[in-house]
DNA sequence: TAAATATTTCAGTTTTTTCTGAAAATAAGA
DNA sequence: TCTTATTTTCAGAAAAAACTGAAATATTTA
C-alpha cells in the first residue's frame, strides 16, 4: 500500500480498521449465538453476510471463516431453511451466491415466525396433551397438575399469538407499537 | 393396591395415570429445553419442581430423574441462579428443600429479566463497540457497516426495553396489555 | 469436641454436537 | 456425449457439553 498523500493513507487505514472491526463483529456474534443455542458457525456466517456489500459463494465463506466446505455448506443451507439467507443468481457465474436479509425488522419477523414454529408450537403440543389427559381427574394432586398445565398452556398460547402478531407486522406498525409500549 | 370398591380403584388408577403423565411432561419438557439451548437436566428438574405439591431434596431429584448427585446439585444451583427455584427450610429437617416458582407470570418475568442480562446486554455491548469504532468512517463500505450496526443496535435496544417492561409488569397489567395487543 | 449428615467440587468419563475432508451426485459447458 | 465445475452427503475425527462418583469441605447434632 503506497502512501501517496494524507487522504489516500487515511482511506487505507480505514479499510484495515473496517476489516478488523468486521472480523471482530463476526467472531463475537458467533460467540453470542452459541450462548443462546444457535450453532456458532451459523451465527458467524449470518454476521458475515449481514455485513457484506456483495453476495458471497461457499468458497468465500470457507475462506473468510477458515472452515471446511461441508461446514460452510450445511450452515448456509440451514440459514436458508430459517429464511435469513437467500441465493442470488449472478449472470455469467456458475457458482451459487448467498446474501442475507439486511432489514432488521424483516430479520425479527423471520426469527419470530421460525421460533414460534420450532419452539413454541412443540411446547404447546406437550402442554395440551398433558391437559387433555388430566382433565377431569379428581384427586387434589391431579387437579393441581391440571391447573399448572392449563396456566402454562395459556401463557405459551399467548406467546404464540404475540409471535404471530410480530411476524405479520409491517415496519411502520411496529414503530407505532414500540411507541405505545415504551412511551 | 387393594381394590375395595369402584371409587377406591378409580382413585388408584388416577394416581398411576397422574404419575405417568407427569413423567411424560418432565421428559418432554427436558427435550424441549435442549431444543432451545437449555440444559436438558435443568429443564427436567424445573418441570419436576413446577409440578410437585411439595418441596424436594437433592436426593428426591436424584431418584426421580435417575441422575447423579453432582448433576442434581449443579442444576439445582443453576435454577436458583436463574431465580426460578428457591430453597425452603422445613422445621425438623436437616436437608435443604427446593421449590419452584409456580406462578406462570412470575416465571415469565424472571426469564425476561435473565435473558436480558445474559443474551441481550452482551449483544448490545458488541454492537455499540462496533458502532463507536466505525462512527465517522468515510468509505461507502464503512458507512454501510456503520448503518447496519446502528440498525441492529436500535432493534436490540428496543428488545431490551421490552424485556424491562415485561419484567417490571404486574400480572393485571400484563392481562391488559395482552388484550390491547391481541384484541 | 467428635461423629454423623449434608453440600460442594472436580478429575475423569460419557454423550452429544460440530466439523472435516473426500467421495458421490448433480449440473453446466465443450 | 464426455469433461469439468459445483453441490451434496456422510463416515469418522475433534471439540464441546453434560454427567458421574467420590473425595473434600462444611454444617449440624450428640
Amino acid at each position: 500500500m503506497k502512501i501517496v498523500n494524507n487522504k489516500l493513507s487515511k482511506i487505507d487505514a480505514e479499510k484495515v480498521a473496517l476489516k478488523a472491526t468486521r472480523e471482530e463483529f463476526v467472531s463475537q456474534w458467533g460467540a453470542l449465538g452459541s450462548q443462546w443455542g444457535i450453532n456458532r458457525t451459523m451465527a458467524q456466517i449470518h454476521a458475515l453476510l449481514m455485513t457484506s456489500h456483495e453476495a458471497l459463494t461457499t468458497d468465500d465463506v470457507m475462506e473468510e471463516l477458515a472452515i471446511s466446505r461441508g461446514n460452510a455448506h450445511t450452515n448456509l443451507k440451514e440459514l436458508i431453511a430459517w429464511g435469513l439467507v437467500r441465493t442470488v443468481v449472478i449472470r455469467g457465474e456458475r457458482k451459487e451466491f448467498f446474501e442475507a436479509e439486511k432489514d432488521v425488522w424483516e430479520i425479527a419477523r423471520t426469527v419470530a415466525r421460525e421460533r414460534k414454529r420450532r419452539e413454541i408450537e412443540p411446547a404447546l403440543g406437550v402442554l395440551r396433551e398433558c391437559m387433555e389427559k388430566s382433565r377431569g381427574w379428581e384427586s387434589p394432586e391431579a387437579r393441581e397438575f391440571y391447573k399448572q398445565m392449563r396456566q402454562l398452556e395459556e401463557f405459551v398460547s399467548f406467546a404464540s399469538k404475540v409471535a404471530d402478531q410480530v411476524s405479520g407486522m409491517k415496519h411502520g406498525f411496529a414503530v407505532q407499537l414500540a411507541a405505545k409500549l415504551l412511551g
